[in-house]
DNA sequence: TTAACTTGTTAGACTAATCTAACTTTATAA
DNA sequence: TTATAAAGTTAGATTAGTCTAACAAGTTAA
């Protein structure tokens, strides 16, 4: 069974994956904050183990079997986060420390039984899909905030990040999962939409914000 | 802050403690599955932690700082198994397992959200009592059912040892904690009891097991 | 197309936690 | 009271996961 280092080596190989295609030993050192020897000798024993493509000077890869362990191990933490918030009343943006310790855990039954009392969740407290038990994803279609026009009305989804800063942030803004936003106007400038929502509460956000908001369109 | 190996020492050293007084490395190294050369370097560890005291040759004991810690690695334990069985549904003889691993996760606020939850207990599924924030264990003063006479009327508080197969055997018999047992009758010979509870249950458990169940007198 | 920079790899070392084999101290019992 | 057995310790090795320093390969840009 993969060790505690060796599931977080696969997740960040896989969330790595999703969000550039190639994965160099330097990406995978900066996510874990470890040296890029570290980095290269723990990619051969998980080449070894079956899991990772590897070839001297080339890009890492996760093979299916890797993506699959990546995906159950991502699945453990998000239904731990999802625990977290609608069972034991912590806010969305202390959960994923939490969660990243408790992924680890080694019992089946305790994350079947997790799964079981949420109703077998599809998407995580931050939007994020959570895997099923064999591993697989369904991704969902959503499309940015800022790439939406002015008179359109969404309902805001998922982030695309979700660091503790920025989930603080929102929660100060009342923006959070499920909300309807009606886009006012953009400024051309620098991007910057004025939306409203939540009776008539009416906001200024950043194109930085706008471009970590994943939204749906509302038939309306 | 404490390994997952050291906790998983200071709490066998804290129940060794509690149930023989002196403690050899042999009896640790039999607990923990480790070798008594192991045990020698982690005992040495934990006594320049101010942990444990070491004297070569010499028994080995908990200092004052190295109970409150083990107590509080125990509190999580307990409450952990508590939470599992009352806000989980696990059966009593499930959870050990889970809480051996979930006793490790470093996150105060995980625990204390957890007690808040169960309204602060203070015995575990077990019978077991709850170290409070500070490491103190109030111990209440339980007898053996073997010590009882017949005719006397008891109520299942806890149990002295709880492994899984005796979870499980008494489970077989439905005897649950908080059950109200009557005494009939004590076959000298071996020490066996003839016991009744709930409606008129009947049933014979050897001395083995009598051993191993803690009650208290209910006045009536 | 070669020099300079960046990225990746190798070599060698360290720590925590473990082991076995050998030795020393303490306990037991003839 | 001394020989034997049991318990404890030391020495030395191993594994996983990490590091730094040095070197090699690949990329970029003059
Ligand atoms: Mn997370
Ligand atoms: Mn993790
Ligand atoms: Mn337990
Ligand atoms: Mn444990």
């Amino acid at each position: 069974m993969a060790s505690q280092t060796e599931e977080n080596y696969l997740k960040a190989l896989f969330n790595l994956a999703n969000e550039q295609g190639e994965i160099s030993a330097t990406d995978l050192s900066s996510i874990l904050q470890v040296s890029t020897p570290t980095v290269n000798s723990m990619v051969r024993n998980l080449s070894e183990q079956g899991l990772v493509n590897y070839e001297k000077y080339k890009p890492i890869s996760l093979t299916a079997k890797g993506k699959r362990e990546a995906a159950l191990v991502i699945r453990k933490h998000r239904l731990t986060e999802m625990y977290l918030v609608e069972k034991m009343g912590f806010g969305w943006e202390m959960v994923h420390e939490i969660a990243e310790q408790i992924e680890h855990i080694k019992s089946p039954v305790f994350f079947d039984r997790m799964d079981e009392l949420l109703g077998h969740p599809t998407v995580d407290p931050h939007g994020s899909p959570i895997p099923d038990k064999n591993g697989k994803i369904i991704w969902k279609a959503y499309q940015k905030l800022s790439d939406c026009k002015p008179g359109d009305t969404v309902k805001l989804s998922a982030l695309t990040h979700s660091s503790e800063d920025f989930l603080i942030f929102l929660n100060s803004k009342k923006l959070n999962l499920g909300v309807h936003i009606k886009i006012e106007s953009i400024e051309k400038y620098d991007g910057s939409m004025t939306i409203s929502y939540l009776k008539k509460h009416r906001e200024v956000i950043s194109n930085v914000v706008c471009e970590k908001l994943l939204v749906e369109k509302v038939k309306s």
